[in-house]
RNA sequence: GGAGAGGUAGCGAAGUGGCCGUAACGCGCUCGACUCGAAAUCGAGUUAGGGACUAAUAAUUCCUACGUGGGUUCGAAUCCCACCCUCUCCGCCA
């Protein structure tokens, strides 16, 4: 959520952003509505001023010991006239709540302008595309001949956009995991943590999944739970309506969850394979940072995804999105698209996310100065640590043979328990 | 699922229709005094959101908030209804 002082002082920068994201929202609109709230606001409050004092002289009569009645009679009327205008001043007000909770995030100023991916930027690469004397394959054919991947019980258990792990991959999976973790945890300071899968409207309104983008996850029938589409939202409310102490600025936390995606909207899209599922495994990291500071913070984080992939020898570039390319709630934001050799293609892996005061304003999250004063929003970054579906897929297609085995990174030897290749069985 | 208790500031807690929300009292925190320094002690300060007026996130002023949402009333932390959450006991359960 953007801060509603900002649009009524500078409609023109809000106008502005909202353009280069194509959003449609329409700024005069918002600030007739705004007007129009004050303006009922403003009058109501004043009514309810007088109110007060007139229950105070009756109070204050009565407890002489004299009659007030015919001061009640006057006040009932008072009373009703706030009652409507009350009711009014709400519906405004939740109509410029509606209205904020769905305008997207302004970009920061370092986000280059552009119209979709054509126009986002590369910053950064790592490894060259290795050279095979074959063709390599794509994943799902080398996971399902190694028999590790099995697409066609997966369906029958569930449907299309699922997949089972059988043996090595299963293995592979949890090894990754905890590979990441473990450099999240003893490396880079990230506090460990399983949160609930399942959460409340409040908690995905938080992060910016709600109320705007409801077709895209999953509800649960009869209850107001919601799946989580990424460790994200659980993480980042982990602290929603909370105060936090500056000094304890920044620090992040890490999980691995399942995350969960009805993918409306994506017909047709990447239908084979893992890398588009309703259900997938990631390692997530979110970071709670001092306004100040919070663009350094996103540096780090994006550094810390990225050391994983070198720590496993995938080669990878990464991009700064376009304004036009940008999620909902992100100032600015960076992927990591990691070398696939059977789609010849870099595909995402990571983004890393830095919201400012967007998520935090919703979620009402808020540090206390140290020196004293009002508490202030804090900003509040998320990135994938990795997207461990898509890493296996990585790992896979990077590590092929002509013989059909696939070569594991070193970094993944201890946690596989020693195997160094798939074989076929 | 059944029975009971509870939800008030950073925490604990008092308050059962107006004199109690700039919220008693205690703890914590901040500043000051004492001290070589610290502890202890003493003193002062310490909720948030919104509106008006502003260059101001300054001063002033007004409104709102006692879990959430309704209701009764001239007036609700206080009375009534529904819901949410926490705790205790019972039942069930990985």
């Amino acid at each position: 959520m953007i801060d509603l002082k900002v649009i009524q002082k500078n409609p023109e920068l809000v106008r502005a952003a909202l353009a280069a994201r194509h959003s449609t929202v329409d700024v005069d609109e918002f600030l007739q509505l705004d007007a129009k709230r004050r303006a009922l606001l403003g009058e109501v409050e004043k009514l309810k001023g007088e109110r007060n004092v007139a229950s105070g002289e009756v109070a204050a009569l009565k407890r002489a010991g004299e009659s007030a009645e015919h001061r009640m009679e006057a006040l009932s009327a008072l009373s009703d006239r706030i009652k409507t205008l009350n009711g009014e001043t709400e519906d405004a007000k939740a109509q410029v709540e509606m209205w904020l909770l769905n305008v997207p995030n302004i970009p920061h100023d370092t986000v280059p302008q552009g119209q979709d991916e054509h126009d986002n930027v590369q910053v950064h690469r790592y490894g060259q595309p290795p050279h095979f004397d074959f063709t390599p394959k794509e994943h799902w054919e080398l996971g399902t001949s190694l028999g590790g991947l099995d697409f066609e019980r997966a369906s029958r258990l569930a449907g299309s956009r699922f997949t089972v792990y059988w043996r090595w991959a299963a293995r592979l999976e949890r090894a990754l995991a905890t590979f990441f973790l473990d450099v999240h945890t003893q490396h880079n300071g990230y506090t460990e943590v399983i949160p609930p899968l399942m959460v409340n409207r409040a908690t995905m309104t938080g992060t910016g999944q709600l109320p705007k983008f409801e077709e895209d996850l999953f509800k649960l029938q009869n209850w107001e739970y919601y799946l989580i589409p990424t460790a994200e939202v659980p993480l980042t409310n982990l602290h929603a309506t909370e105060v936090l102490e500056e000094r304890d600025l920044p620090f992040g936390y890490c999980a691995w969850t399942p995350c969960f995606r009805s993918e409306a909207g994506s017909a047709g899209k990447d239908t084979k394979g893992l890398i588009r599922q309703h259900q997938f495994s990631k390692v997530e990291m979110v970071r709670f940072a001092h306004p100040e500071d919070s663009y350094t913070q996103l540096e780090l984080m994006r550094g810390h995804a990225q050391d994983l992939l070198e720590r496993l020898e995938l080669p990878y570039r990464t991009i700064v999105l376009c304004t036009g390319d940008m999620g909902f709630g992100a100032a600015k934001t960076y992927d990591l698209e990691v070398w696939l050799p059977g789609q010849h293609a870099y595909r995402e892996i990571s983004s890393c996310s830095n919201c400012a005061d967007f998520q935090a304003r919703r979620a009402d999250i808020r540090f206390r100065p140290q020196g004293g004063g009002k508490p202030q929003f804090v900003h509040t970054l998320n990135g994938s640590g990795l997207a461990v579906g898509r890493t296996l897929v990585a790992v896979l297609e990077n590590g092929q043979q002509k013989d059909g085995s696939v070569v594991l990174p070193k970094a993944l030897h201890p946690y596989m328990g020693g195997l160094e290749v798939i074989t076929p069985l």
